[in-house]
DNA sequence: CGGGACTTTGACACCTCTCAACTCTCGTGG
DNA sequence: CCACGAGAGTTGAGAGGTGTCAAAGTCCCG
């Protein structure tokens, strides 16, 4: 998951079975929270669905600098290699299940043509998704990367209460500002600043309740 | 082209005709100076393969604020679709030449298995490359920025003069400053730093030679 | 020769980072 | 049962990097 353009979010493989079933390969996995999926520089023998839970896909640098690449959410496909490799970091951040397909169904078409289509849709979708996060790496500002994110966590993960709109937010402060290319005190003001204006209430630190998403929005794409 | 680990550049698509002489679609185009080849929200007939000059790929928010997605080199790919359309503006900052490959030969891996394996293979290089930059844009400061970009750059269309390395640069500060996320002030001024630090030297502000390659790395990714 | 776009430099403001302290929760062990 | 420590989250004070605004310089081209 990136933060993205709302309105585009992918099918979980519940809802497609029917594009699935020819894949004689199709197997499910069982992560625990804190479990690794996959390192970098490991072989790639797999693209991975995620069917529920929460992943994280991370980069280092020499220096010891994080990057969180994107959240995986049910729907979300990680793991596309290049030359054979993955090139993040992939480890649960609650308990999850996912389910494998091999590269080949990726890479060569022959295999199973109509798992080959959705992967490969699936790789232009990220390539999109990408695209639609270097607007928040490149051009915004604290407040708005946070009301930005928290905006589109409310549309794809929200559940209704009245008017209103819970967010359950799996993750950390520092995965948040790591993702967001902020720190984590700077995450923890910007959402108590959020707070303060009553746009948004915190239940706990991991409960966050969207009090006014019209107003979320507008301080998210603030000049 | 982002900024990205060296030495795994693409080839361009004159060393590799053999990989492309099954594509009956094969068309090249010619694009002046700041012509378009193809804006946001375009239907995505083609994938464009750059034969020579420089491609910018940009998006932009509402309210202006730009940011440059990419700079397209010989041999980069540009204009991965989405749902069939294109997701992002594309120019030429020089006089380029492309080649067209139809949408279908990624899309349908019947149409030209070849074609469609170099197309996925360019797809998937692209996410990794992105993945790169995403490092750029969150953990670096500008100086760190701006050394990479030029450091990317010399090795990537640099020419050797003996043991100094020059650089063309085709695009202008803003653009330099819209893909690593700064300002053009930063920009200019950060380049002015590493003149004064003898790192680089400027025969005009288009064209920079590299004095201490290895001292621009080093502040490409120091703490 | 003059106008315009781009580049460079300076002064200043302010946003975000850094460093630090405090709180809270939770799990462990005495 | 309580003490203790570890880890995460929050808040504050201060510093510094980068943005903003402004002006001057450079170059190209009409």
């Amino acid at each position: 998951m990136y933060v993205t353009a709302p309105g585009e979010f992918p099918v979980p493989v519940s809802l497609r079975s029917r594009k699935t079933k020819h894949d004689e390969n199709f197997k499910v996995h069982d992560l625990k929270q804190d479990q690794h999926l996959f390192r970098e520089g490991d072989d790639a023998k797999h693209i991975y669905e995620i069917v529920s839970g929460v992943l994280r896909l991370t980069r280092v640098l020499e220096n010891g600098r994080r990057q969180v690449i994107a959240f995986g959410f049910p729907g979300d496909f990680v793991g596309f290699p290049c030359c054979g490799l993955h090139h993040t970091e992939c480890d649960a951040i609650t308990p999850a299940r996912v389910v494998y397909h091999r590269r080949e169904a990726l890479e060569d078409g022959a295999v199973n043509p109509e798992l080959h289509a959705v992967l490969l849709q699936a790789a232009l979708r990220e390539i999109r998704a990408m695209q639609d996060h270097f607007m928040m790496l490149g051009c915004k500002s604290a407040r708005e990367k946070t009301a930005s994110f928290l905006s589109v966590l409310a549309q794809r993960t929200g559940t209704k209460l009245g008017a209103y709109t819970e967010i359950k937010l799996p993750m950390s402060r520092s995965d948040i500002a790591d993702f967001l290319g902020l720190t984590t005190e700077t995450v923890c003001r910007t959402i108590s600043q959020l707070r303060s204006a009553k746009v948004i209430a915190l239940e706990d630190p991991h409960v966050i309740v969207v009090l006014k998403p019209e107003a979320l929005l507008a301080l998210a794409e603030s000049d």
